[in-house]
DNA sequence: CGTACGATAACGTGGCGTAAGCGTTT
DNA sequence: AAAACGCTTACGCCACGTTATCGTAC
């Protein structure tokens, strides 16, 4: 416990990912954990990083996107940055929205066809 | 123009699809156009396949799935067929309902993280 | 001694995109 | 003779999952 660093699996289970994933995002050099040995430790930048990922990935980015993402964010935002930053979040808002409309598209075509064979087996 | 079937550029062009999407479906038995020689001639059957191949993509069913529908409208439907479409059908309406809410929360996250960073900036 | 944990390498997934390199038709 | 269209073969993409086979630490 005199170590901050969190082992592999510390880190699989902090972040309920599998250890391929880890290793997926280290061989993109998305984190480069502590290497001693043959053993991975990851310190609070990484831990930081995987967060960051986390979040960027439920936002539905893309890695690469989420790539330039991370080093805006290691920068501390310069104001241009943060101005670049909200353009993007913009940009992924309107992907969001258009998504959401298609599947809302496919759920009433799909509702109605599933209404109709009900009723053609009930009628 | 005496042969009503289409060629295989006239289906790229009728369902706004590239020449490997039609060839792939091939690959993988969803469609099976006529071979005349080397070249692929398609029929009545084999456009209507391609109409609910497309709308079933469009409702988010993976091709697998799509292979059991067809199925299903080729037999036209018997009672139990029908019934079972219905449980396809509500299960992927559910799916879809719940991609939606996923993609409710990313877009309030994310717009949140957006506006607080926009005040940032202007405060 | 086992067994849990780790390692690398490499192939599989879905739904195609994208060449490479060839033949045929106009 | 060139251009358009088609063919087959096969590797590439994303974000990992999965298996095989090995070594190492407790």
């Amino acid at each position: 416990m005199e170590d901050q660093r969190l082992s592999f699996k510390e880190m699989c289970a902090r972040f309920d990912v599998t250890p391929r994933t880890l290793r997926y995002y280290e061989y993109i050099e998305l984190l480069s954990p502590d290497r001693e040995g043959r053993s991975r430790f990851y310190g609070p930048r990484e831990v930081a990083r995987m967060t960051l990922i986390l979040r960027g990935r439920k936002f539905g980015f893309q890695l690469e996107d989420i790539r330039q993402w991370l080093q805006m964010y290691e920068q501390e935002g310069t104001q241009a940055q943060m101005q670049t930053w909200i353009e993007m979040a913009d940009r992924q808002l309107r992907e969001l929205a258009e998504q959401k409309a298609q599947i809302e598209d496919a759920m009433n075509d799909l509702k109605s066809l599933r209404d109709d064979t009900e009723a053609s087996l009930n009628g």
